[in-house]
DNA sequence: ATCCCAAACGGACCGCGGTCCAGTTTTCTT
DNA sequence: AAGAAAACTGGACCGCGGTCCGTTTGGGAT
């Protein structure tokens, strides 16, 4: 019902590269090759959103505002973007690929090197902090429930900490503890944790150590 | 600025009692003495939403709609309910209330008497049973990012989780290791684990007792 | 029986996300 | 250089969630 056919010609890749860095293969599709207007359109688009971010907080970044910051219709945003959210999430590309990048190539303990049960930790110690940076924008940036789970920054991830798991726990299985693992990092709790609780950033990292000590059957750190 | 006034005299109080049950407090709000046109109008609605998900799934509830159906004002439906979430969550109050009496006072190992590891496990298996059964329902209900950790059922279930843990693993920080645990239930996930990776209930079920075995630390049963 | 007012009502109204399509611009082909 | 296909554009348009406010009504007080 709601796929039935694309509503623009390509419901196009919606934050750049969707699939980029398929676990490894260092493949990126790259800018399928936009045309010269279309690519200057999607800059001062970006840029425009980010202003009014900073402007107005995540909540006031409206389509229509967007289209007329960038002097553009508002189709054009749509078309570009696919929807709300993922032009929030085009926002957030930057730091995503840096992210991924030093999960799969940066030193260790986050990238490859130390032993898995020490990644995870790192891991998730940098997710909290990223996070917390930009806590409003993911908040924002959240897909509707459906699509959730299969938003490429999402996958991306799981697929890291399953990885990360196999090779720490083999027994386990990993897709699913992946998940529980990945759930504890989600933005909106976090928000929840911090603001409305007055959880500390420490609980929250400490809350994290305990946890991968639990799951992957070890001791906690120090 | 979202929280500025309440949009209607009384924000309302959504879904029928909202703090009902406060952990072991027999106490009920009950109905706070609904008028009696006002008393039949929500029973009318509650019956037309019925209807209309029967007929056209969780996703075709429109507000107009279901005030239609119930030949009823559309600002009723909103000063009843507050908003859509609102409505949707009102309709899973029955099997919800009937789910919280059976935690509080019902037969081992759900209820009290057993051991609260056991307690814990039974109480996963029992959530993945009743999420399956109402999932599009839950699905469409879920509340928005800054409420879903607010909301009233939630809230209910994670402090019944925090309080087996405390009990199952004193020494850990069972506020945030019951956000986790909870998460593994959490309607998105299961909505996405069965219907698009077809994951089976019973790996799902195995999962909880391996999440939770690992968790407080335990043997995994049988 | 009557009065009175808090509570409830209902539908006009608003803003936003999302769609559509007629017209324009770019780029490819020959 | 010219023509045509493909890609892109912009703004009118739609439906829905949510709000507002003038009107009606239930039910306690007298």
């Amino acid at each position: 019902m709601s796929a039935a056919l694309p509503p623009f010609p390509k419901p196009q890749e919606t934050t750049g590269p969707p699939e980029l860095l398929q676990l490894g293969t260092g493949i990126e599709k790259d800018e399928p090759c936009l045309r010269a207007d279309a690519a200057r359109n999607r800059a001062r688009l970006l840029e425009a959103a980010a202003r009014l971010i900073a402007e107005h907080g995540a909540a006031g970044v409206t389509m229509e505002a967007v289209a007329a910051a960038a002097s553009v219709g508002k189709g054009t945003v749509f078309r570009r973007f696919g929807d709300r959210t993922g032009l929030l999430m085009a926002l957030l590309d930057h730091s995503e690929k840096k992210f991924q990048a030093a999960l799969l190539g940066g030193p260790p303990p986050l990238g490859p090197g130390a032993p898995p049960v020490e990644r995870l930790r790192a891991f998730g110690c940098a997710m909290l902090r990223r996070c917390v940076e930009e806590l409003d924008l993911q908040l924002a940036a959240e897909p509707s429930a459906e699509r959730r789970y299969t938003a490429a920054p999402r996958r991306f991830l799981r697929g890291h900490v399953a990885l990360l798991l196999r090779q720490a726990v083999p027994d386990a299985d990993s897709e699913l503890l992946s998940h529980t693992l990945l759930a504890y990092l989600d933005a909106a709790l976090i928000h929840h944790l911090t603001e409305q609780c007055g959880v500390s950033p420490a609980r929250l990292e400490a809350g994290w150590l305990d946890l991968v000590a639990r799951v992957t059957r070890t001791r906690p750190p120090a």
